[in-house]
DNA sequence: CTAGAACGCTTAAACGATTAATCATGTCCG
DNA sequence: CGGACATGATTAATCGTTTAAGCGTTCTAG
């Protein structure tokens, strides 16, 4: 006890010293780059660990010019997305080495811009952009992952949202749902733009098939109001497709409300399997995504784009690209869908 | 344009030749430290800008031994609460001039501990704590702001949770409800139990509470059971006050699969105000929390902490006390909780 | 037998900013 | 007129790490 505490903090310097050897010595049998001998490096691995060296983050920073650092922008950290993509993302930057600074725009265009600047003057090696709809990230001076959807150019890895509707859209079709109407937010979003027309590719031709999208209904309406699901109900529509688990709870409780009984009456479906999808009453059938196996292969890419943008000082800087730029989704049928009931339709 | 490009990556150095004046100069002029005539440091000014200058963190950090970094580490990030906790650091923290990194404890406390290690080691200067339940954080070596509840030792600062149930409690009360059942996950967490607390000092004496914990039924019954809330209704209960959101929506789409109308035959309120408190039906009643007043508090401790520790190189490096520690919360009622109505009792 | 390679380590120079100490000018006042 | 002083700028050391270059010594091969 009494021993470790003369050391504040241990620095290669003191490493040196207490054995003898050179700094630089130290530095190359931890790193294990230049050429020591077995015997010392290990004395030095040991001492090291004994007298609970950590290097200097600052120290190996300056000298070349990597801060271990990469960024994460948003454009509205308070998506319920967002503690998934941030927990994959710190997990996977964390497993390569990095920390994770964190950059909100709170979903302003010009707030994005700003919020990378911040993290480019922290020097962060690279970023992580999920952008804000339709903002394209310009050359920032580092290697940039976007996260968005596969249709989105200059996107590196994403779900593969159109895929997903597909695989949802011919899982109600199976149950032999024939009226179905798609519940979104907005149709600027590349992700449910996605979404509705992997849903319609799913359906197949013989299901009708109607769009409601509640900001448009909002603005005429007022935020909050009724959704009219119910006479959608009464009409024949016998399935309701939320492109997102917040709006296929919005419809869910709407449903439930006018005492339509879910599934029995009426299938409701989400997207991205959020928190409250299992604790709800009908449990809510949705599609997962694999957010750790995209947070890995953003990191990756970012990664690698580090390693190797050195070498073109003047080379291109900009959107990396991924080995793999569509990650399937998973779909979870929980108890808020059902086979389309007799006597159901007009 | 042409003359802008020449020097890629401008330093100290250059704006000092630029203008033939030594580093030094430059340097007490942009940070207005020593003495410089102001026309030069006018000068100066004006051409870092011109330049593009940005300070280099590394070679600052190194110098001066700070990283202008914060370190915010959660029980676990997928917590829906997150989002507006870390918006509300990162902005608080932005507008102190630090930034933020991110680590994640998954809920595991060993990985708490390792998750601040990985943040020491990347040289934040003080860490934001959001505790895991019942975990006590020694000292780290750097100032520590730990946001719980004011009823946690150590806490920080915190919503006032106590508070925000007996503001909830006696507008329960308020309303006509005398026979209640709190539900919340587990008793376990000072935060629940503080609500508690605050609950029952809010309905008084005359109202008959229940407790309903999920975690142990759960255990009992199995993951994703039914709370038996109907039978409750029948039996005269006419209000459930959730601790959180997300057990209020449990809550209430059990109860609306059950064809209880909330709030006709039974209120329901929620804490946090989460995201989707808003769009359910019937839309949520539930406390708000200021988060954007507690990072405030919480970042204000930690840089105060931070500028005064370096004076007492050996001193109580702990917890942080800030100027205020519970920040009230506020009752945003909705459509969810109403008058008890005649006949609903036994 | 000796030129050169291989080895193991040290020297020393960066990286970019901060800051104490120092130095060169004037200015002011006795 | 000369010494003290304030002013404005410079010099140089320093933070901790990395890494190219250098330098003896030993080993190998022609």
């Amino acid at each position: 006890m009494s021993a470790t505490m003369k050391s504040p903090k241990p620095k290669l310097a003191v490493i040196a010293q207490t054995l003898g050897v050179s700094v630089a010595t130290v530095s190359n049998a931890l790193s294990g780059k230049g050429r020591v001998s077995p015997e010392v490096a290990e004395q030095i691995r040991s001492t090291a660990s004994a007298l609970g060296y950590v290097p200097s983050v600052a120290g190996r920073a300056l000298r070349t010019g990597r801060s271990g650092v990469l960024g994460l922008v948003l454009p509205d950290i308070a998506n319920p997305l967002f503690p998934q993509i941030a927990q994959a993302m710190e997990h996977a930057a964390a497993s390569a080495g990095y920390g994770v600074l964190i950059g909100d725009s709170r979903g302003d265009v010009e707030m994005q811009t700003q919020a990378i600047d911040r993290l480019i003057e922290r020097g962060v090696e690279g970023l992580i952009v999920i952008p804000r709809r339709g903002t394209r990230i310009l050359d920032v001076g580092c290697p940039v992952a976007v996260v968005d959807t596969p249709s989105t150019p200059g996107n590196t890895v994403a779900s593969d949202h159109w895929d997903g509707g597909r695989q949802m859209g011919s899982y109600l079709s199976s149950l032999g749902h024939r009226r179905i109407v798609i519940v979104g937010g907005s149709p600027l979003s590349n992700v449910q733009a996605d979404r509705v027309g992997g849903l319609k590719a799913g359906f197949g031709a013989s299901v009708q098939v109607d769009l409601l999208w509640i900001e448009k209904l909002e603005a005429e309406k007022g935020q909050g109001c009724s959704l009219g699901l119910a006479e959608q109900v009464e009409q024949g529509v016998t399935a309701f497709a939320a492109l997102s688990d917040l709006t296929a709870l919005r419809v869910l409780t709407e449903l439930q409300r006018h005492g339509i009984n879910v599934p029995d009456q009426a299938s409701v479906t989400g997207f991205d399997d959020l928190v409250w999808a299992s604790v709800v009453t009908p449990g809510l059938t949705t599609m997962r995504m694999d957010m750790a196996r995209v947070a890995h292969l953003a990191v990756g890419a970012l990664v690698d784009a580090i390693a190797t943008v050195p070498r073109f000082p003047g080379g291109q800087l900009g959107t990396v690209v991924a080995e793999q730029e569509r990650v399937p989704m998973e779909l979870v049928v929980r108890q808020s869908s059902g086979q389309v009931q007799r006597g159901g339709g007009a």
